[in-house]
DNA sequence: AAGTCAAAGGTCAAAGAAAGTCAAAGTCAA
DNA sequence: TTGACTTTGACTTTCTTTGACCTTTGACTT
């Protein structure tokens, strides 16, 4: 397993209790024994409005990293999705939307299991990636709309 | 005996005791003495969904391929569908396909509705005839294998 | 109030680590 | 002896790790 994985573990398991948790930096980075920016790497790739948290933090004395796990209500979750959707999309930010909307409860597992299937690379083969984007993007986008009018 | 077929005999095993695993490529292929995309030649030409595997896979430090077997025992209707789907497909022999599934139970309408949606000309879109059909087909079989191991 | 400075955290790009792709070359049975 | 299946390896893409350098904050001076 990778560095930033065990991480991201760490983190999760954090907020697990309370659904918010406020770490030092560079404490946390001793801890672990890497470098303080891995974290800001795993917070970015892996912590994004997108995966459903916002991260807040201060510089200086007394800094901090504070991430809360958020979840919108689940009539609009779907649609705030769609739209927020551009023309294209890879893969993983769009498994992250799918996760998102999983733990928001505005979709259920059966629809993500299909979802992820449907927007994979291996599915949508064979074409160059900026164009598989866009195909992603836009079946995605039907999929969701469609699960909206169910 | 084919180096391949060696190959496909360890994933074979690998596979036996949870329906699961998780490769290296790098490593397994030092283990077996090729060259790591042989490994990929393997997968996509045995562990296809028509044989009843979905293979997810990550890039980069900590990388790893997964292969999941689905439904080894149970012929089911939806494996009898996805061998018969073949490389490339229309909307509307897709949509029959949906339709008949459903009539026969073996999908419940709201995945037939996520599977319509994904497949609609609509979704898989600006893209040259000949090449939507395959990628049609292609999501297509993903889903429906997924949804077979739901 | 303004200035100074150490203590955080932030950014970015280069290097590293895996896996993916593709096409050329090899094998082998019909 | 052709056509399908295999084997190889050069090149690409994606994700991770590291480190040098940048910015912000607040306490402490003056």
């Amino acid at each position: 397993m990778s560095l930033s994985n065990d991480i991201a573990r760490m983190l999760m398991e954090m907020l697990e209790e309370s659904g918010t948790t406020e770490i030092q930096r560079n404490e946390l980075a001793q801890t672990l024994g890497c470098v303080p920016s891995q974290i800001n790497y795993v917070i970015s790739s892996r912590f994004t409005p997108e995966h459903g948290f916002i991260v807040e933090s201060r510089r200086g004395g007394g800094g901090y990293i504070k991430i809360t796990r958020v979840s919108l209500d689940r009539p609009s979750a779907i649609m705030h999705t769609v739209n927020h959707i551009g023309e294209e999309i890879d893969y993983s930010s769009c498994r992250s939307h799918i996760l998102n909307l999983v733990n928001a409860g505005a979709i259920d597992t059966k629809a993500a299991k299909l979802m992820l299937a449907a927007t994979a690379d291996n599915s949508i083969r064979g074409l160059p990636a900026p164009i598989k984007d866009r195909v992603r993007a836009s079946v995605f986008k039907q999929m969701l709309i469609v699960y909206n009018s169910l």
